[in-house]
DNA sequence: CTGGGATGGTTACAAATGTTACAATAGCGT
DNA sequence: ACGCTATTGTAACATTTGTAACCATCCCAG
Protein backbone atom coordinates (compact mmCIF):
# COMPACT_ATOMS: atom_id res chain seq x y z
CA UNK A 1 0.00 0.00 0.00
CA UNK A 2 1.19 3.44 -0.93
CA UNK A 3 -2.18 5.83 -0.71
CA UNK A 4 -2.54 5.17 3.11
CA UNK A 5 -1.26 8.77 4.02
CA UNK A 6 -4.90 10.21 4.92
CA UNK A 7 -5.72 6.88 6.87
CA UNK A 8 -2.53 6.90 8.85
CA UNK A 9 -3.34 10.44 9.57
CA UNK A 10 -6.55 9.47 11.22
CA UNK A 11 -6.36 5.89 12.61
CA UNK A 12 -4.55 4.49 14.97
CA UNK A 13 -1.21 2.25 14.20
CA UNK A 14 -2.78 -0.60 15.82
CA UNK A 15 -5.76 -0.50 13.55
CA UNK A 16 -3.54 0.55 10.84
CA UNK A 17 -1.74 -2.85 11.83
CA UNK A 18 -5.12 -4.67 12.03
CA UNK A 19 -6.30 -3.18 8.47
CA UNK A 20 -2.81 -4.44 7.25
CA UNK A 21 -3.31 -7.56 8.32
CA UNK A 22 -6.74 -8.41 7.72
CA UNK A 23 -7.93 -6.46 4.96
CA UNK A 24 -7.46 -7.60 1.18
CA UNK A 25 -5.66 -5.39 -1.26
CA UNK A 26 -7.61 -5.49 -4.36
CA UNK A 27 -7.67 -3.43 -7.72
CA UNK A 28 -10.16 -3.50 -10.65
CA UNK A 29 -10.47 -1.85 -13.90
CA UNK A 30 -12.56 0.76 -15.32
CA UNK A 31 -15.59 -0.73 -15.81
CA UNK A 32 -15.33 -3.78 -13.39
CA UNK A 33 -18.24 -4.78 -11.34
CA UNK A 34 -17.34 -4.31 -7.96
CA UNK A 35 -20.73 -5.84 -6.45
CA UNK A 36 -23.70 -6.23 -7.91
CA UNK A 37 -27.27 -6.66 -7.22
CA UNK A 38 -28.58 -9.62 -4.81
CA UNK A 39 -24.80 -10.52 -4.32
CA UNK A 40 -24.25 -10.98 -0.72
CA UNK A 41 -21.98 -8.84 0.67
CA UNK A 42 -19.37 -9.95 3.18
CA UNK A 43 -16.71 -7.28 2.95
CA UNK A 44 -16.85 -3.64 3.29
CA UNK A 45 -14.48 -1.40 0.53
CA UNK A 46 -12.43 1.43 1.27
CA UNK A 47 -11.48 3.22 -2.04
CA UNK A 48 -7.61 3.84 -1.61
CA UNK A 49 -7.63 5.47 -5.30
CA UNK A 50 -9.83 5.74 -8.27
CA UNK A 51 -13.24 6.42 -8.33
CA UNK A 52 -16.15 4.04 -8.28
CA UNK A 53 -19.97 4.62 -8.55
CA UNK A 54 -22.75 3.28 -7.44
CA UNK A 55 -25.98 2.71 -9.10
CA UNK A 56 -29.83 1.14 -8.73
CA UNK A 57 -32.02 -0.26 -10.51
CA UNK A 58 -35.66 -0.72 -11.05
CA UNK A 59 -37.60 -4.15 -11.63
CA UNK A 60 -37.73 -3.09 -15.54
CA UNK A 61 -33.47 -3.03 -15.32
CA UNK A 62 -33.72 0.78 -16.05
CA UNK A 63 -30.68 2.10 -13.91
CA UNK A 64 -29.94 5.52 -11.83
CA UNK A 65 -26.12 6.64 -10.83
CA UNK A 66 -26.70 6.99 -6.83
CA UNK A 67 -22.93 8.82 -5.97
CA UNK A 68 -19.53 8.44 -6.83
CA UNK A 69 -17.32 7.21 -4.33
CA UNK A 70 -13.21 8.23 -4.62
CA UNK A 71 -10.07 8.18 -2.78
CA UNK A 72 -10.48 7.57 1.16
CA UNK A 73 -13.66 7.09 1.38
CA UNK A 74 -16.30 3.93 1.96
CA UNK A 75 -19.38 2.58 1.41
CA UNK A 76 -21.49 2.48 4.58
CA UNK A 77 -24.53 1.13 2.79
CA UNK A 78 -21.97 -1.95 2.65
CA UNK A 79 -21.19 -1.78 6.27
CA UNK A 80 -24.97 -2.08 7.50
CA UNK A 81 -25.51 -4.63 4.94
CA UNK A 82 -22.89 -6.79 5.53
CA UNK A 83 -23.51 -6.73 9.93
CA UNK A 84 -26.65 -8.93 8.48
CA UNK A 85 -25.77 -10.81 6.05
CA UNK A 86 -28.31 -8.96 3.67
CA UNK A 87 -28.49 -9.18 -0.15
CA UNK A 88 -26.79 -5.65 -2.23
CA UNK A 89 -29.51 -3.26 -3.39
CA UNK A 90 -27.04 -1.73 -5.21
CA UNK A 91 -24.04 -2.20 -7.73
CA UNK A 92 -20.95 -0.74 -8.01
CA UNK A 93 -19.07 -0.12 -11.09
CA UNK A 94 -15.28 0.87 -11.33
CA UNK A 95 -15.06 4.58 -12.62
CA UNK A 96 -11.58 4.37 -13.46
CA UNK A 97 -8.99 1.86 -12.15
CA UNK A 98 -9.94 0.95 -8.65
CA UNK A 99 -7.64 0.16 -5.65
CA UNK A 100 -9.38 -0.69 -2.72
CA UNK A 101 -8.90 -2.73 0.83
CA UNK A 102 -11.50 -5.01 1.46
CA UNK A 103 -12.33 -4.84 5.31
CA UNK A 104 -14.17 -8.70 6.25
CA UNK A 105 -17.31 -8.19 8.25
CA UNK A 106 -16.11 -9.90 11.50
CA UNK A 107 -13.85 -7.25 11.89
CA UNK A 108 -16.10 -4.29 11.19
CA UNK A 109 -17.60 -4.25 14.38
CA UNK A 110 -14.60 -5.40 15.99
CA UNK A 111 -13.03 -2.57 15.60
CA UNK A 112 -15.82 -0.07 15.92
CA UNK A 113 -14.99 -0.49 20.01
CA UNK A 114 -12.19 -1.45 20.06
CA UNK A 115 -10.59 2.03 17.83
CA UNK A 116 -12.05 5.49 18.37
CA UNK A 117 -10.64 6.34 15.00
CA UNK A 118 -12.58 3.60 13.02
CA UNK A 119 -15.89 4.39 14.88
CA UNK A 120 -15.67 8.03 13.95
CA UNK A 121 -14.34 7.17 10.43
CA UNK A 122 -17.64 5.20 10.39
CA UNK A 123 -19.99 7.21 11.56
CA UNK A 124 -18.62 10.32 9.17
CA UNK A 125 -18.79 7.79 6.43
CA UNK A 126 -22.69 6.58 7.01
CA UNK A 127 -23.33 10.81 7.73
CA UNK A 128 -22.10 11.49 4.16
CA UNK A 129 -23.81 8.89 2.27
CA UNK A 130 -26.75 9.96 3.81
CA UNK A 131 -26.16 13.63 2.95
CA UNK A 132 -25.13 11.75 -0.88
CA UNK A 133 -28.54 10.60 -0.91
CA UNK A 134 -30.35 13.38 -0.06
CA UNK A 135 -28.87 15.08 -2.86
CA UNK A 136 -29.39 12.36 -5.17
CA UNK A 137 -33.04 12.80 -4.15
CA UNK A 138 -32.92 16.64 -4.16
CA UNK A 139 -32.00 16.63 -7.49
CA UNK A 140 -34.27 14.05 -8.92
CA UNK A 141 -37.27 15.24 -7.55
CA UNK A 142 -37.18 18.72 -7.88
CA UNK A 143 -34.37 19.53 -10.76
CA UNK A 144 -35.36 19.60 -14.82
CA UNK A 145 -33.54 17.68 -16.70
CA UNK A 146 -31.37 20.11 -18.00
CA UNK A 147 -29.92 21.33 -14.86
CA UNK A 148 -29.43 17.10 -13.87
CA UNK A 149 -27.29 16.84 -16.72
CA UNK A 150 -25.46 20.12 -16.35
CA UNK A 151 -24.67 19.07 -12.66
CA UNK A 152 -23.75 15.45 -14.07
CA UNK A 153 -21.30 16.92 -16.35
CA UNK A 154 -19.84 18.92 -13.51
CA UNK A 155 -19.36 16.17 -11.26
CA UNK A 156 -17.91 14.00 -13.93
CA UNK A 157 -15.68 17.21 -14.50
CA UNK A 158 -14.23 17.43 -11.12
CA UNK A 159 -14.00 13.88 -10.24
CA UNK A 160 -11.76 13.52 -13.83
CA UNK A 161 -9.96 16.62 -13.06
CA UNK A 162 -10.70 17.30 -16.93
CA UNK A 163 -12.80 19.40 -19.16
CA UNK A 164 -13.09 16.68 -21.32
CA UNK A 165 -15.59 14.55 -20.73
CA UNK A 166 -15.56 10.92 -22.22
CA UNK A 167 -19.08 9.33 -22.35
CA UNK A 168 -21.24 8.51 -24.99
CA UNK A 169 -25.13 9.79 -24.76
CA UNK A 170 -26.61 6.53 -24.51
CA UNK A 171 -24.25 6.04 -20.99
CA UNK A 172 -25.41 9.63 -19.72
CA UNK A 173 -28.79 8.38 -20.35
CA UNK A 174 -28.47 5.36 -18.39
CA UNK A 175 -26.94 7.37 -15.84
CA UNK A 176 -29.80 9.57 -15.44
CA UNK A 177 -32.58 7.19 -15.72
CA UNK A 178 -33.75 8.79 -19.10
CA UNK A 179 -33.58 8.04 -23.34
CA UNK A 180 -30.80 8.60 -25.05
CA UNK A 181 -32.91 11.11 -27.25
CA UNK A 182 -33.44 13.29 -24.81
CA UNK A 183 -29.72 13.79 -24.12
CA UNK A 184 -29.01 14.29 -27.31
CA UNK A 185 -31.31 16.83 -27.63
CA UNK A 186 -30.21 18.58 -24.49
CA UNK A 187 -26.86 18.28 -24.69
CA UNK A 188 -27.26 19.60 -28.75
CA UNK A 189 -28.84 22.51 -26.97
CA UNK A 190 -26.01 22.90 -24.46
CA UNK A 191 -23.75 22.89 -28.16
CA UNK A 192 -25.63 26.28 -29.75
CA UNK A 193 -25.54 28.24 -26.48
CA UNK A 194 -21.89 27.89 -26.63
CA UNK A 195 -21.36 26.04 -23.62
CA UNK A 196 -20.26 22.27 -24.58
CA UNK A 197 -18.73 20.96 -28.42
CA UNK A 198 -19.49 17.65 -28.51
CA UNK A 199 -17.50 14.97 -30.27
CA UNK A 200 -18.00 11.16 -30.79
CA UNK A 201 -17.70 9.83 -27.21
CA UNK A 202 -16.33 13.26 -26.08
CA UNK A 203 -17.57 16.07 -24.44
CA UNK A 204 -15.56 19.35 -23.99
CA UNK A 205 -16.52 22.01 -21.25
CA UNK A 206 -15.92 25.02 -22.28
CA UNK A 207 -15.31 28.28 -19.97
CA UNK A 208 -18.61 29.19 -20.36
CA UNK A 209 -20.12 26.21 -18.73
CA UNK A 210 -18.89 26.85 -15.44
CA UNK A 211 -22.01 30.10 -15.60
CA UNK A 212 -24.55 27.41 -16.07
CA UNK B 1 -43.34 4.44 29.86
CA UNK B 2 -45.54 1.95 29.24
CA UNK B 3 -44.62 0.65 25.74
CA UNK B 4 -41.03 -0.03 25.93
CA UNK B 5 -42.07 -4.10 25.37
CA UNK B 6 -40.09 -4.20 22.31
CA UNK B 7 -36.96 -2.91 23.40
CA UNK B 8 -36.95 -4.44 26.52
CA UNK B 9 -36.86 -7.34 24.74
CA UNK B 10 -33.64 -6.15 23.10
CA UNK B 11 -32.23 -4.13 25.21
CA UNK B 12 -29.95 -4.92 28.09
CA UNK B 13 -31.08 -4.45 31.59
CA UNK B 14 -28.35 -1.77 31.88
CA UNK B 15 -28.99 -0.17 29.03
CA UNK B 16 -32.74 0.26 29.65
CA UNK B 17 -31.85 1.51 33.31
CA UNK B 18 -29.41 4.26 31.29
CA UNK B 19 -32.34 5.06 28.74
CA UNK B 20 -34.36 5.55 31.84
CA UNK B 21 -32.04 7.90 33.09
CA UNK B 22 -30.99 9.59 30.79
CA UNK B 23 -33.55 9.72 27.81
CA UNK B 24 -35.88 12.14 27.90
CA UNK B 25 -39.50 11.21 27.17
CA UNK B 26 -41.40 13.79 24.88
CA UNK B 27 -44.98 14.19 23.68
CA UNK B 28 -45.75 15.80 20.24
CA UNK B 29 -49.03 16.27 18.99
CA UNK B 30 -50.64 15.91 15.34
CA UNK B 31 -48.69 18.41 13.32
CA UNK B 32 -45.67 19.66 15.89
CA UNK B 33 -42.84 19.78 14.50
CA UNK B 34 -40.13 17.71 15.75
CA UNK B 35 -37.06 18.63 14.16
CA UNK B 36 -36.63 21.72 11.39
CA UNK B 37 -34.64 22.63 8.87
CA UNK B 38 -30.99 24.26 9.74
CA UNK B 39 -31.74 23.21 13.23
CA UNK B 40 -28.92 21.98 15.31
CA UNK B 41 -29.44 17.78 16.44
CA UNK B 42 -28.17 17.53 20.07
CA UNK B 43 -30.17 14.24 20.34
CA UNK B 44 -31.67 10.80 18.83
CA UNK B 45 -35.27 10.44 18.69
CA UNK B 46 -36.26 6.55 19.43
CA UNK B 47 -40.02 6.56 18.67
CA UNK B 48 -42.56 4.75 21.04
CA UNK B 49 -46.09 5.59 19.88
CA UNK B 50 -47.31 6.90 16.71
CA UNK B 51 -45.75 8.00 13.63
CA UNK B 52 -43.62 10.86 12.17
CA UNK B 53 -42.67 11.81 8.65
CA UNK B 54 -39.48 12.99 7.67
CA UNK B 55 -39.71 15.61 5.17
CA UNK B 56 -36.63 17.34 2.76
CA UNK B 57 -37.25 20.63 0.95
CA UNK B 58 -35.42 22.37 -1.69
CA UNK B 59 -34.28 26.15 -2.11
CA UNK B 60 -37.71 27.26 -2.97
CA UNK B 61 -38.98 25.81 -0.77
CA UNK B 62 -41.08 22.85 -2.22
CA UNK B 63 -41.00 19.89 0.14
CA UNK B 64 -41.31 16.08 -0.72
CA UNK B 65 -41.85 13.05 2.28
CA UNK B 66 -38.79 11.02 2.34
CA UNK B 67 -40.01 7.94 4.67
CA UNK B 68 -42.26 7.55 7.67
CA UNK B 69 -40.86 6.63 11.24
CA UNK B 70 -43.42 4.98 13.94
CA UNK B 71 -43.09 3.02 16.66
CA UNK B 72 -39.59 1.43 17.68
CA UNK B 73 -37.80 2.75 14.89
CA UNK B 74 -35.35 6.09 15.42
CA UNK B 75 -33.78 8.28 12.91
CA UNK B 76 -30.17 7.25 12.22
CA UNK B 77 -29.32 10.58 10.44
CA UNK B 78 -29.96 12.18 13.22
CA UNK B 79 -27.68 10.07 14.87
CA UNK B 80 -24.85 10.70 12.10
CA UNK B 81 -25.33 14.41 12.41
CA UNK B 82 -25.76 14.63 16.13
CA UNK B 83 -21.59 13.52 16.52
CA UNK B 84 -20.75 15.77 14.57
CA UNK B 85 -22.54 18.57 15.46
CA UNK B 86 -24.64 19.08 11.94
CA UNK B 87 -27.28 20.88 11.20
CA UNK B 88 -30.44 19.53 10.04
CA UNK B 89 -30.85 18.78 6.01
CA UNK B 90 -34.42 17.45 7.28
CA UNK B 91 -38.06 18.34 8.71
CA UNK B 92 -39.73 15.99 10.74
CA UNK B 93 -43.49 16.58 11.86
CA UNK B 94 -45.60 14.49 13.86
CA UNK B 95 -48.47 12.61 11.80
CA UNK B 96 -50.02 11.42 14.51
CA UNK B 97 -49.59 12.31 18.45
CA UNK B 98 -46.28 11.06 18.65
CA UNK B 99 -44.28 9.73 22.05
CA UNK B 100 -40.53 9.43 21.61
CA UNK B 101 -37.39 9.05 23.93
CA UNK B 102 -34.87 11.53 23.14
CA UNK B 103 -31.33 10.10 23.49
CA UNK B 104 -28.58 12.82 24.34
CA UNK B 105 -25.67 13.17 21.63
CA UNK B 106 -23.28 12.02 24.57
CA UNK B 107 -24.79 8.67 25.36
CA UNK B 108 -25.14 7.70 22.02
CA UNK B 109 -21.16 6.92 21.67
CA UNK B 110 -20.62 5.77 24.68
CA UNK B 111 -23.65 3.11 24.60
CA UNK B 112 -22.14 1.77 21.13
CA UNK B 113 -19.21 0.15 23.07
CA UNK B 114 -20.59 -0.88 26.14
CA UNK B 115 -23.75 -2.44 25.22
CA UNK B 116 -23.87 -4.61 21.72
CA UNK B 117 -28.13 -4.51 22.17
CA UNK B 118 -27.71 -0.94 21.58
CA UNK B 119 -24.83 -1.16 18.48
CA UNK B 120 -27.40 -3.66 16.79
CA UNK B 121 -29.98 -1.20 17.13
CA UNK B 122 -28.22 1.28 15.91
CA UNK B 123 -27.32 -0.38 12.91
CA UNK B 124 -30.05 -2.02 11.86
CA UNK B 125 -31.65 1.59 11.95
CA UNK B 126 -29.04 2.93 9.90
CA UNK B 127 -29.38 -0.20 7.39
CA UNK B 128 -33.77 0.93 7.39
CA UNK B 129 -33.20 4.13 7.22
CA UNK B 130 -30.97 3.21 4.01
CA UNK B 131 -33.72 1.24 2.68
CA UNK B 132 -36.38 3.59 3.06
CA UNK B 133 -34.05 6.32 1.28
CA UNK B 134 -33.25 3.73 -2.05
CA UNK B 135 -37.09 2.96 -1.96
CA UNK B 136 -37.58 7.05 -2.02
CA UNK B 137 -35.65 7.69 -5.06
CA UNK B 138 -37.03 4.75 -7.06
CA UNK B 139 -40.04 5.43 -6.31
CA UNK B 140 -39.25 9.41 -7.38
CA UNK B 141 -37.17 8.22 -10.33
CA UNK B 142 -38.79 5.29 -11.65
CA UNK B 143 -42.47 5.87 -11.20
CA UNK B 144 -45.18 7.83 -13.07
CA UNK B 145 -47.31 10.22 -10.38
CA UNK B 146 -50.61 7.81 -10.68
CA UNK B 147 -47.65 4.74 -9.45
CA UNK B 148 -46.44 6.90 -6.54
CA UNK B 149 -50.01 8.31 -5.89
CA UNK B 150 -51.27 4.71 -5.02
CA UNK B 151 -48.09 4.03 -3.15
CA UNK B 152 -48.74 7.10 -1.07
CA UNK B 153 -51.85 6.20 -0.18
CA UNK B 154 -50.88 2.68 0.31
CA UNK B 155 -48.52 3.55 2.82
CA UNK B 156 -51.08 6.04 4.58
CA UNK B 157 -53.92 2.84 5.07
CA UNK B 158 -50.51 0.70 6.07
CA UNK B 159 -49.86 3.09 8.93
CA UNK B 160 -52.93 4.21 10.18
CA UNK B 161 -54.69 0.97 10.09
CA UNK B 162 -57.53 2.47 8.27
CA UNK B 163 -58.96 2.83 4.59
CA UNK B 164 -59.98 6.33 5.19
CA UNK B 165 -57.09 8.79 4.49
CA UNK B 166 -57.53 11.89 5.81
CA UNK B 167 -55.71 14.36 4.37
CA UNK B 168 -56.27 17.04 1.61
CA UNK B 169 -55.32 17.48 -2.35
CA UNK B 170 -53.37 20.27 -1.47
CA UNK B 171 -51.37 18.04 1.51
CA UNK B 172 -50.69 15.24 -1.02
CA UNK B 173 -49.91 17.27 -3.56
CA UNK B 174 -47.18 19.08 -1.02
CA UNK B 175 -45.67 15.57 -0.17
CA UNK B 176 -45.24 13.93 -3.42
CA UNK B 177 -43.63 17.97 -4.63
CA UNK B 178 -46.11 18.22 -7.07
CA UNK B 179 -49.26 20.93 -7.60
CA UNK B 180 -52.52 20.48 -6.46
CA UNK B 181 -53.91 20.26 -9.40
CA UNK B 182 -52.70 17.18 -11.15
CA UNK B 183 -53.09 15.07 -7.62
CA UNK B 184 -56.94 16.44 -7.97
CA UNK B 185 -56.87 15.30 -11.41
CA UNK B 186 -55.21 11.73 -10.14
CA UNK B 187 -57.58 11.49 -7.71
CA UNK B 188 -60.62 12.23 -9.48
CA UNK B 189 -59.38 9.38 -12.35
CA UNK B 190 -59.13 6.66 -9.24
CA UNK B 191 -62.75 7.31 -8.49
CA UNK B 192 -64.02 7.14 -11.68
CA UNK B 193 -62.28 3.94 -12.26
CA UNK B 194 -64.10 2.83 -8.69
CA UNK B 195 -61.03 2.45 -6.64
CA UNK B 196 -61.46 5.02 -4.36
CA UNK B 197 -64.65 7.38 -2.89
CA UNK B 198 -63.61 11.21 -2.67
CA UNK B 199 -65.00 13.56 0.00
CA UNK B 200 -63.83 16.89 1.44
CA UNK B 201 -60.27 15.98 3.14
CA UNK B 202 -61.16 12.71 2.74
CA UNK B 203 -60.25 9.38 0.80
CA UNK B 204 -62.02 6.29 1.44
CA UNK B 205 -60.00 3.06 -0.30
CA UNK B 206 -62.24 0.83 -1.72
CA UNK B 207 -61.50 -2.61 -2.46
CA UNK B 208 -60.92 -2.57 -5.71
CA UNK B 209 -58.19 -0.39 -4.85
CA UNK B 210 -55.69 -3.20 -3.55
CA UNK B 211 -55.71 -4.23 -6.89
CA UNK B 212 -53.79 -1.35 -8.25
C1' DC C 1 -76.22 34.02 10.08
C1' DT C 2 -72.66 35.51 7.35
C1' DG C 3 -68.10 36.67 5.19
C1' DG C 4 -63.97 34.79 4.08
C1' DG C 5 -60.63 31.25 3.81
C1' DA C 6 -59.87 26.52 2.63
C1' DT C 7 -60.95 22.86 -0.38
C1' DG C 8 -61.86 20.69 -4.62
C1' DG C 9 -63.68 20.36 -9.71
C1' DT C 10 -62.79 21.63 -14.16
C1' DT C 11 -60.99 23.69 -18.40
C1' DA C 12 -57.57 25.27 -21.39
C1' DC C 13 -53.12 25.60 -22.41
C1' DA C 14 -47.86 25.36 -21.92
C1' DA C 15 -43.76 22.93 -21.08
C1' DA C 16 -41.12 18.88 -20.31
C1' DT C 17 -40.18 14.40 -21.25
C1' DG C 18 -40.78 9.93 -23.64
C1' DT C 19 -41.15 7.23 -27.97
C1' DT C 20 -40.51 5.77 -32.58
C1' DA C 21 -38.42 6.01 -36.71
C1' DC C 22 -34.92 6.89 -39.87
C1' DA C 23 -30.60 8.82 -41.74
C1' DA C 24 -25.67 9.83 -41.53
C1' DT C 25 -21.22 8.83 -40.10
C1' DA C 26 -17.28 7.18 -37.52
C1' DG C 27 -14.60 3.43 -36.31
C1' DC C 28 -13.52 -1.35 -35.93
C1' DG C 29 -12.32 -6.01 -37.33
C1' DT C 30 -11.75 -9.15 -41.17
C1' DA D 1 -11.91 -1.91 -49.06
C1' DC D 2 -15.98 -3.83 -47.04
C1' DG D 3 -19.51 -4.66 -43.98
C1' DC D 4 -21.05 -4.25 -39.44
C1' DT D 5 -22.04 -1.94 -35.25
C1' DA D 6 -22.05 1.96 -32.20
C1' DT D 7 -22.90 6.59 -32.05
C1' DT D 8 -25.18 10.78 -33.02
C1' DG D 9 -28.62 14.03 -35.30
C1' DT D 10 -33.17 15.02 -36.14
C1' DA D 11 -38.15 15.05 -36.97
C1' DA D 12 -42.72 14.02 -35.66
C1' DC D 13 -45.68 12.80 -32.39
C1' DA D 14 -47.65 11.05 -27.76
C1' DT D 15 -47.85 11.36 -23.02
C1' DT D 16 -47.09 13.32 -18.72
C1' DT D 17 -46.81 17.00 -15.84
C1' DG D 18 -47.13 21.95 -14.70
C1' DT D 19 -49.66 26.39 -14.60
C1' DA D 20 -53.28 29.78 -14.59
C1' DA D 21 -57.83 30.87 -14.13
C1' DC D 22 -62.37 30.50 -12.45
C1' DC D 23 -66.19 28.66 -9.89
C1' DA D 24 -68.78 26.00 -6.33
C1' DT D 25 -69.01 24.37 -1.95
C1' DC D 26 -67.93 23.64 2.74
C1' DC D 27 -66.91 25.19 7.22
C1' DC D 28 -65.40 28.01 10.82
C1' DA D 29 -64.95 32.44 13.30
C1' DG D 30 -66.97 36.43 14.51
Amino acid sequence: MDNTGYFEAIFEPGLLREINEFGTLKHFKEGDIIMDYGKYIHMMPMVINGTLKVLKKDETGKEILLYYLSSNESCSMAYSCCLEAKKSEVKAIAEEDVDLIAIPHTKLDEWLCKYPGWKNYIMRSFNLRFLELLKSIESIAFHKLDDRLIAYLKEKQRLSGSSVIRASHYLIADELATSRVVISRLLKQLENDGKIVLYRNEIKLLNDFDMC
